[in-house]
DNA sequence: CCCCCCATGTAACATGTTACATGATTGA
DNA sequence: TCAATCATGTAACATGTTACATGGGGGG
């Protein structure tokens, strides 16, 4: 699995495909809503731009039409879609759980306009999935943690497995209301 | 408030003062334990290790007594031991709360062995108090998010949500064990 | 004998942070 | 006129990643 850009790249990659935007638009997407998890410093949004130029996924055309210093609109290129369908799309495994489940968040939010339903629901699925993996790796130490003395260490503990049942139940519902918007037009036996 | 030590650094001073550790022990930690949200690579884990010496928060002492390979053993010194203090207990802001838990949650693992009860449940309220601005901040975006195009990113913001919400009443759960141990000494009165 | 574990570390590299620089326009 | 906003970027720095280097000891 080659990484095709760094985080902050595709989460770039990915707003470009909602709509063209400029350094400065990104900037103010990464500082004024939720997705201010990654940066909104200039040191760090130019130089990804450039490098997801540079590597054939992103094309930047200057847009001299305002008298205001000429902005610079950012588009994926076909090379680029084909790296943000490949990254939404990739498996789930329990490394991507654990480290942080923004950057799954991120490629779930992506999906929307980038797949079609049966491979969002198969994403769900192995999200899912990937957590209770994740949650049964985590109870054993639990069991090391019942003295009294570790009553800070189990309650932390605590906290991160209920942290993850809650995401997995969000997976499973997400799942039921994706799956129950239409019946799927190849399967209509299946409906219900 | 200045920054004593990077966060790998003060996940690795909290370590030494559960014991005091080598490198290689650090390692082991960050690799088989639910703290492996940290890096257990070694180009990380021996600059720390020597930037935290540099700055007088830990030192080291080589431990010749196996055979072995000397081993180099670190333990904080008394500075450390005030760092770590200070990074307990610092008041939690929203911020805190948007970036990742993980760290407030090793705040309050270490506060275990460091600050009295009074202090964790000060952190625990303040906590829980951080968390409910910062879903407050988050509700808004949920109302421009109704048209069934923007299912995927609804979804994926009540997802954050409810996370932050199982964390709230997570914190209010330990408050409740925290403050239910004992009867504080100095104020028999208030029992019951 | 070879490989894995113990245990230390270094070097090149990628990335992000903080702070600064530039200059035009808009509103108080 | 002064401050804020639009809009671009650079430079120095800190940190982490990946891969490599070293060398002894124990087990199959």
């Amino acid at each position: 699995m080659v990484r095709d850009a760094t985080p902050l790249g595709l989460a770039i990659l990915g707003l470009l495909h909602q709509e063209p935007r400029s350094g400065y638009d990104l900037r103010k997407v990464f500082a004024t809503t939720p997705m201010g998890y990654y940066s909104d410093s200039p040191g760090a949004i130019y130089p990804a731009l450039r490098r997801l130029e540079e590597k054939g996924l992103v094309r930047g055309r200057v847009d001299g039409s305002k008298a205001l210093r000429p902005r610079k609109v950012f588009s994926p290129t076909d090379e680029g879609l084909r790296a943000l369908e490949r990254w939404v799309t990739q498996p789930v495994t329990r490394d991507d759980v654990a480290r942080g489940t923004d950057d799954l968040m991120l490629r779930f939010a992506f999906m929307g306009q980038l797949v079609d339903r049966q491979t969002t629901s198969r994403f769900l699925r192995s999200l899912a999935h990937a957590i209770d993996e994740h949650i049964a790796g985590l109870e054993p130490y639990l069991d090391g943690m019942q003295e009294p003395e570790a009553i800070h260490g189990r309650l932390a503990l605590e906290a991160g497995i209920e942290s993850y049942r809650s995401e997995a139940r969000w997976a499973r519902r997400a799942l039921a209301e994706i799956e129950g918007l239409t019946p799927r037009p190849a399967q209509p036996g299946r409906t219900k």
